[in-house]
DNA sequence: TTGTAGGCGTTATCAC
DNA sequence: GTGATAACGCCTACAA
């Protein structure tokens, strides 16, 4: 049989089609009494809304995108997806997984967007926007909320990392440990897409500063310009020889993220230094990999950002006041077996 | 200014709705011409078509349901929809990710299904399903495409991955290297929702008897019924406790998972034993983490699964024969670092 | 508290 | 090839 429509409910109920409406959604006056006929017709029927139709009617789609750069496998992706999921869905919000990869996409996806109703709000994670993507999520009239993006201002509501904190924690670590050479190493970024990687070079540098390490005591290690398509051990390979062949050995470094850092390690050992008897290693994210790989790291929380990205999104959606709009989230620092004190007879 | 819609764009172009309609799905017969002036309306106009207006209209919604039990942060179901994601979002379907997780949630999730009409097919993923939910999958027309199910009949396409195979190589291995005493691993399992790692213990005795191991020379270590949140060492430990007080110790271990296999290595070693002169372990996934951790496993691919399940939604929706409806993934062996020879002095 | 009726923006079925 | 026009299923004033 086809499908049950609201009317067919009504007709069962002996109610009008409004009152069904009323009753289904939970919400206006309606008699307890007249619920339950409701309902049980509902019921009796296998009637659901259909929500192509309250979307047309009402003009809320209940969808929420979430848009990310990169890929929906990815660790911190798919965390913040998690995430926001949590939170959305109790609410009644679809969430609508979306991925851009590069800035050609990028591009073509924001200047498509003005055009788009077909959301109720947009959460962007992970993003460096440039003016004519600020202008474009300006031009919507939907709630932005940033993850992990630089220009907090573009959004009606953010939150992120504290970069610059972490890196000030990994530093003052290997400080504390007595490493007078560090290094920070990172691979080549193409376009400047990924806004985390590229904030933590300048944030190594702040943090090196403000710890007394001069000229030679501290170093920045990238990788050469390179197509996309690089192994992470040939990555790896290369920054290894950049740190080796640096005037002075460092005794510690700091990598952009803990993939990145892990594949060091290896190529580390492969070259036949202690990892961190030789050299230590600090990671970046605390995915997990980090964990199985023993990896000291820093650790941000993308699930918990996702959860308070949502959170925020739905009280911009209620016209709530946001609390913080514009939140920073205090990485932590996660002691494995990476690091250790430096080694006097080296210097 | 208010939202355009497909009136304004008529009206710019001079043409009757109708004809914009055709013009901007490119379908039927317009001229060349006609569509120029209907695209340049649109364009100025700053006009998209209303997803839910359409969905009403047409019936298809557009969306596809991936349903998978577990998080969505996983790293199955992450690859899982991104490979899904891959092929449907170039065809213009949105997917629509659902979590759920316990046999609660199950039955509740599938008992509403019947009364859905807000997808255009479903796929599910990971789920053991029971007599009631089959029923369920049958009473409601849309697609049903299963990713890793046991019970593929009640979908109308599949993926999955064959465990068997997967354990028979990893127990012909084993053979290979000498040994002689193997061991299998395995968490509690509490309601059975999740396919694989049941599925992996009946592999494991059906590949231990074709390749002769007897009696003793196989033995199957499980977990005890436990609360859901004992920690991953935690049960690291009851299970390296079980293996080394078999009447003899094993020589080689399949562990269910990378993520148990990790840790059963890591306590292991805690307790003096070195992998892989004194045990071996294997695990099963080959996820991010079995790399890092430089652990021998099998491999799936829940990427490629996900692309598959897509593509056969796709020709399903699209009423073409499906090619392999019910397609298995042969799993791969991957050697690392924590198998090696079967040592006779232990004997 | 409940009913009536108009409208939401498209698609689809006809004619032309 | 193009244009009217009737659905599509629900929401929301407004009236009762």
């Amino acid at each position: 049989m086809a499908r049950a429509t609201i009317a067919d409910v009504a007709k069962l109920a002996g109610v009008s089609q409004a009152t069904v409406s009323r009753a289904l959604r939970g919400i206006d006056k309606v008699t307890p009494a007249t619920r339950r006929k409701v309902l049980d017709a509902a019921d009796r029927l296998n009637f659901t809304l259909l929500k192509s139709a309250s979307a047309l009617a009402s003009g809320k789609t209940m969808r929420i995108i979430l848009l990310s750069s990169g890929k929906l496998n990815e660790w911190f992706n798919s965390n913040v997806l998690q995430g926001a999921y949590e939170v959305l869905t109790p609410e009644g919000y679809d969430v609508s997984p979306a991925s851009i990869i590069g800035k050609d996409e990028a591009d073509h996806y924001f200047a498509e967007l003005p055009k788009n109703r077909n959301a109720d709000a947009i959460i962007i994670s992970s993003f460096q926007l440039d003016a004519a993507m600020r202008e474009r999520l300006k031009a919507i009239d939907m709630p932005t909320i940033g993850v992990n993006i630089p220009s907090e201002s573009s959004c009606d509501a953010s939150v992120g990392i504290d970069n610059f904190d972490g890196m000030s924690k990994a530093v003052r670590l290997l400080k504390s440990l007595g490493h007078e050479r560090i290094a920070f190493a990172i691979d080549y970024i193409p376009q400047d897409m990924v806004y985390n990687t590229s904030q933590r070079t300048e944030a190594f540098l702040e943090a090196v500063e403000q710890n007394g390490y001069g000229e030679d005591g501290a170093a920045i290690v990238s990788a050469d310009e390179h197509p996309q398509s690089m192994s992470r051990p040939q990555l790896a390979a290369e920054l290894v020889a950049k740190l080796l062949s640096l005037p002075q050995r460092p005794t510690a470094v700091c990598v952009e993220t803990d993939q990145v850092a892990i594949a060091l390690v290896k190529e580390l050992k492969h070259q036949h230094l202690r990892v961190p008897e030789d050299i230590s290693v600090i990671g970046f994210d605390d995915a997990d990999i980090a964990e199985a790989a023993d990896l000291t790291t820093i650790r941000q929380n993308p699930l918990e950002l996702g959860r308070a990205a949502a959170r925020k999104t739905l009280q911009l959606l209620k016209d709530e006041p946001v609390d913080d709009p514009h939140e920073a989230q205090e990485p932590v620092l996660v002691l494995r077996d990476t690091t250790g004190r430096a080694t006097r007879d080296e210097a």
